[in-house]
DNA sequence: CTGAAAGCGCTAACAG
DNA sequence: CTGTTAGCGCTTTCAG
């Protein structure tokens, strides 16, 4: 593989001319110019950018930290973010954590090791041991679809309590009056959010709250059938439940159906993210609509910024999220009419 | 950030000791390493792992062509690859190529200057340039999902014949008889070979083969729809379409309702893949699978064995498909009896 | 078992 | 405008 002294040797300049047509430096003779490029054309010479990065230039390798790229939410904030990191001019280095901390720790080692440019992480639990050991090194850092607020790091999210209080009374304004929350951990931010969203929902509208309608620890398809399954054992059922994500609505949904509910009729769901998958199940999924892709887009920008060392205009980026009504969820009316003669009218 | 000359210092010994015990290199004394380890330690030193490489060593990156990481398909394989990939020691950059040449080939050229280790290619349009130019700098490549017959390429991936073969026959066998293909271009192997697949099987039960029920171009959910609508314009009207993947049977489902045709009952529909949305659509998905995470890793097992400069057992594997059977195709006996008595019985 | 020294391929002053 | 030279942080003979 040709060096720059090859490149250097056949157009009759030295290696510094080389390095200068190399990084467009000014200053160099356009016929100089040609000549060189004529060389690297010739041997077919690759800029080794192993060379340039030892000599202080960027890796422009960017890491990405995130639970599992097969979910299909990842998936797709994964091209706004790959997409948008090539337009920069870098490549991105996916890293699946399963929400493991000893993974992620591993992984920002590795990291670190390789002299990547920046981070961003979509992986970090409640108080991440990793997270802690980025900042620490000075890496640049943006969280995306998550946020560390113990931590001032630059985070790229949706307004989560805004997204559960929107699922929540697009349910209550249906006619609903029992609704259950199928949620993940509350250590989670964006579970402990999403809930607060639904809590306030009903508060406003004077519903009452139960403990018992508040499924935690939903992760994924199982977990929604988790929630039904805890559900149904209930005196007082719901008719309607708010789902963490369009992974546990689908779930919800296929245990309902497995125990005999029609959905929406005897019981609605509506989900949070609108991946690709909440447009082919079955209903097609009412959901809270999060700019995946554009969340993407915005938090490398934020950690390209970050990069070059400008101040950001805003530490937190708050994207809307927006109601996408499909079938899953319906007025509970049809359903009183047809079992008890429609009490609520 | 300190170096090895901070380590060596620290410890009192000179940086050839230092880069032996990051190496684990035999030859050093258990108490001088323990007292190397302990200055790495006090340090909080990193090992450059840019500097490692440009003096011989490998970079432990690997490059990962694809058309996009936001399709299930990718999504999946990628899983597989990088979970196989970090098992070995190595990184993956994934790069989202939208089946572009122009996409394809700056990536490459872009990882050939990184230096990576090797490429992993899901991208490769027939007789693609980058290929050949990877094939050209050495690079060790598998290809995945893909093959590259012009080439003496290794690659991974299903029997693609059998693949159309066992989704045509499965509707014969259900009592279709005039089936249609939905497939893509034929300038991609994969299309080529299950279209064979399914002209194989038709033939075989003795049916005719008709140009007009054979669609191709068809790409994702859009080109499933555009398919039902070229169909339905046909006087011998299909009663079942073998797709080419889960996305474009989706899209086939969804346009045949919009056209007030019910699926399964007056147009079956099977699949290839068996993405996590086969199982969640409306009906789901009957589909031939793919072992798509193990795809990824044979193909990573294949890469490594590459870099590593072992002789690889055999140049082309080949993994299993296996009929799924879910809800989108059923005997059409049930529609011929309601309407027009049920000629074939 | 350990150290000195010569690169790996490139960038960036500093001279000219 | 162009060349010389000293590193960047590490690995690897070759001596000792």
């Amino acid at each position: 593989m040709p060096t720059i002294y090859d490149i250097a040797q056949r157009a009759g300049v030295s290696i510094a001319t080389v390095s200068r047509v190399l990084n467009h430096s000014p200053g160099v003779k356009e016929e100089t110019r040609q000549r060189v490029m004529a060389a690297i054309r010739d041997l077919n010479y690759s800029h080794n950018a192993v060379a340039a990065a030892l000599t202080g230039k960027k890796t422009y390798t960017l890491g990405f930290l995130l639970p599992d790229i097969a979910n299909p939410f990842f998936a797709e904030l994964a091209r706004g973010v790959e997409d948008r990191a090539n337009y920069h001019g870098f490549n991105v280095i996916i890293c699946n954590t399963d929400n493991k901390p000893h993974k992620e720790q591993a992984y920002v080692r590795l990291l670190l090791r390789k002299r990547i440019d920046g981070l961003l992480f979509a992986a970090a639990s409640a108080g991440s041991q990793a997270l802690k050991q980025v900042q620490k090194s000075g890496l640049p850092v943006v969280l995306v679809a998550r946020e560390a607020t113990d931590m001032d790091l630059c985070s790229v999210l949706v307004d989560n309590v805004e997204a559960g209080y929107t699922a929540t009374r697009h349910l209550i304004e249906l006619g609903h009056r029992v609704i259950a929350l199928a949620t993940q951990s509350l250590t989670i931010k964006t579970s402990q959010d999403r809930r607060l969203g639904y809590l306030r929902a009903l508060e406003e509208y004077g519903l009452a709250i139960s403990d018992e309608l508040q499924i935690f620890d939903c992760r994924g398809i199982e977990g929604g059938r988790r929630a039904v399954r805890q559900l149904l054992q209930l005196s007082k059922k719901p008719t309607a439940v708010v789902a963490f994500n369009d992974m546990v609505a689908i779930g919800i949904i296929a245990e309902a159906k497995a125990a005999g509910l029609a959905v929406p009729e005897q019981l609605s769901v509506v989900g949070v993210d609108d991946t690709i998958i909440a447009s082919v199940t079955d209903p097609p999924l009412t959901t809270v609509a999060q700019p995946i892709y554009s969340m993407g887009h915005q938090a490398i920008d934020c950690l390209v910024n970050l990069i070059n060392g400008e101040n950001l205009p805003r530490k937190r980026i708050i994207l809307d999220t927006h109601l996408v009504i499909r079938k899953s969820a319906t007025s509970p009316a049809a359903l009183c009419r047809r079992k008890t003669g429609g009490s609520t009218g």
